[in-house]
DNA sequence: AAGTGTTTTAAACGTATGTTTGAAACACTT
DNA sequence: AAGTGTTTCAAACATACGTTTAAAACACTT
């Protein structure tokens, strides 16, 4: 129980903490102190500040990909040998998205900032713990993706679906700055998922377009 | 002479250390070491890290903004009252961009990977330092990018360039990484205007799309 | 060649970081 | 209640950082 305790109070934090202010520039003292735990805690309960890391990563994405894989696999049960189209398969990852961080609601955002963070940032030990852990769920819907766009070739499609992870990654990276503004200019608040029905059309548009020119 | 050689050494370094690790995760004496020059140097040229940053931002970004501002010049002339269409504008902004790091072609994927970090990593010095530096140029373009969507509402226009300027970062950003994984995925090598030439349709394409479902 | 302002250098300063330590506090079985 | 394994704690450790200093080296005028 107390072990349970404070290794989610260190979790909670350094999620808070890394997404708002990155990994490097977040310190343990900053974690622990905004924990209410001991500093040694953190090595105690995780091994080191990298681990912790991919804790932070673990925590979400472990129960993500799970929901995501059991989706996936209604999907395959129910279309037969007929493919989903593209705009089901964006609401399905969007949705079992929104889903994850049930809880919260912010979980999201703040995760979408981590793996912003992530990549952008030196963290490459990231990167790979993400590949092994998660990777052939990724493929896997990849797979889906190809079989909806089958007019594309494999290379057009390559370039496609980075520039649909790129908006995306960028608009829930910065989602609650863009809610504001947008809030500002326009008057009617904005909630994430008004976001995410704003970017779909936009991603779906983007991939069908006409090569070429 | 001799002033000029150490501070164009350190921001040489200082560019390519930044852009692959990150700001916080580079010291100034690994940019000292990389660059030949003593450590001091750096506070002596350019006061502080901080300040070190920003130089490396405006050494690229000055050259940039001032030929992108003589470009929407020659623009509004030729003009007259009909507005340009959007591809015209992308390619207007690209081409610029391209021809701005025109000393070394791998210039503008560093600068982009600066950018790209700037905004995810804490530093707001260097976002409070690019909009009240070059503010008025941006908006410029903003309009013209407004007179040339008429059919859009500013709510969805602000979100869509957002998703833009997203897929845009993100590409350029990782563009090393992703030309690697696309010639060896499909043999043949691409380049960053290749690159930009695949994504400027499909910025068109999402920008247009149609409104709602 | 002396003098003057600028640039470079090596060394140190103060601070902050991640991690380790060994004892104290705790929980839980016997 | 004693004993045992786990968790917390304050303190210290070693290291790395950005910055400052004061003297040396340099460039350039007179």
């Amino acid at each position: 129980m107390a072990q349970k305790d404070t290794a989610r109070s260190i979790l909670d934090a350094a999620e808070e903490l890394f997404s708002e202010r990155g990994f490097a520039e977040t310190s343990l003292r900053n974690i622990t102190t905004k924990a209410d735990v001991n500093l040694a805690a953190v090595n105690y309960h995780f091994g080191s500040k990298k681990s912790l890391i991919q804790a932070v990563f673990a925590r979400f994405l472990t129960p993500f990909v799970a929901e995501l894989d059991k989706a996936l696999n209604t999907c395959d049960a129910e279309q037969g040998e007929q493919p989903a189209d593209l705009m089901s398969l964006l609401r399905l990852l969007s949705d079992t998205a929104l889903r994850s961080g049930a809880d919260r609601p912010e979980r999201l955002r703040i995760f979408m900032r981590l793996l912003g963070l992530a990549y952008s940032q030196g963290q490459g030990h990231v990167r790979r713990f993400l590949r092994v852990e998660y990777g052939h769920v990724f493929r896997r819907y990849s797979d889906l993706l190809t079989r909806a766009t089958p007019e594309l070739s494999d290379e057009d499609r390559f370039w496609r679906v980075h520039f649909m992870l790129g908006a995306t990654m960028f608009t829930l990276n910065g989602v609650d700055s863009l809610t504001a503004m947008a809030e500002h200019d326009f008057g009617k608040p904005t909630t994430t998922p008004d976001v995410i029905d704003q970017l779909l059309p936009f991603l779906a548009s983007g991939l069908k377009s006409p090569a070429g020119n």
